[in-house]
DNA sequence: CCCCGAGCCTGGAGGC
DNA sequence: TGCCTCCAGGCTCGGG
């Protein structure tokens, strides 16, 4: 399962209760490229945490950080396989456990783990507060501060597809392919519409599906933090996805019993009711 | 500045 | 059974 923003707001508010407040001792740092993109390097990244306190744990679209009593912050993206778990220290390694956090208290260590290392780890100097490197990140649709205003016109003054500019994370974060065209099943819209064809309200209705959607979403991921085990692979099965579309190629639309088709995009696959969703008729733009 | 698309990565699934 | 190809897709970066 690919963490999008409601599985990564599950694993903040997992790793809050386990880590904040809490010394790290010695960081090991076991697979170079999940800290690629800390550029002065692995064994820098291990030195500058080891006595370092944690004192929060914040998320921005689908970006983690861990404010450090230091002022810096360690920022941790999951990409598309990857699990923050919390683990005894006598519990065998993981497959692909890449970086390792052992604790002053030995209480239990926090492992990065990802089988596909699109994911990683970085160190963010004076970052604690919001961390540069990803300060062009906007924010998602459940932040208080997240302007509808805003996003509606910078959404119809963009030149492109619908679905490509919900997966920009510089106009909204914490959408992904799934919840992508989770929405824009609800908003009853075409991926390829062109953004600047849509009306104000089109544009409304589309942002409260996309909130709705990943609001839905955590509701239903957020059940227990009771067990020592931060996952984001659904193994635990405490998160189950309800999905209209995605993934249901051939199988009847919820709402008009249409044989729900999938398309190819940038590379991937995009999943829509042909009858709910009709394709725009050709290009607007000129 | 804005938009687009290549490439990164590995294991599981399915074809033959 | 084993080898091969395809597929999953968020993000960065270079080119137009």
């Amino acid at each position: 399962m690919v963490p999008e923003l409601p599985e990564v707001e599950t694993v903040r508010q997992g790793l809050a209760r386990w880590v904040i407040g809490r010394r790290i001792d010695r960081v090991e740092v076991l697979h170079p490229r999940a800290v690629r993109r800390h550029v002065p390097g692995g064994a820098h990244f291990a030195d500058v945490l080891a006595g370092r306190t944690v004192l929060d744990v914040r998320r921005r679209g689908k970006y983690l950080w861990l404010p450090l009593d230091s002022g810096d912050a360690v920022i941790g993206h999951l990409g598309m396989s990857g699990q923050l778990l919390l683990q005894p220290a006598t519990a065998p390694d993981e497959a692909h456990l890449r970086v390792r956090f052992r604790f002053a208290d030995d209480g239990p260590e926090l492992r990065f783990v990802d089988q596909r290392t699109f994911g990683g780890l970085s160190v963010s100097e004076g970052g604690a507060t919001l961390p540069s490197e990803i300060a062009h990140i906007a924010r998602d649709p459940l932040d208080p501060e997240f302007s509808d205003t805003q996003f509606g016109a910078a959404l119809r003054r963009r030149r492109t597809e619908v679905k490509r500019a919900l997966l920009d994370q510089t106009l909204i974060s914490g959408v992904g392919n799934i919840y992508a065209d989770e929405a824009l099943w609800r908003a009853g819209l075409h991926g390829a519409r062109p953004t600047d064809a849509l009306t104000g309200p089109a544009a409304r209705r589309l942002l409260g599906h996309v909130r709705d959607v990943l609001g839905e979403a955590i509701t239903a991921g957020g059940t227990s933090f009771d067990a020592l085990y931060v996952d984001v692979n659904g193994e635990s099965g405490y998160f189950d996805r309800s999905l209209n579309v995605y993934g249901r190629e051939g199988q009847p639309c919820r709402r008009c019993a249409a044989p729900i088709r999938r398309e190819a995009f940038m590379n991937r696959s995009s999943y829509s009711c042909p009858r709910c969703q009709p394709r725009p008729r050709a290009a607007a733009h000129t």
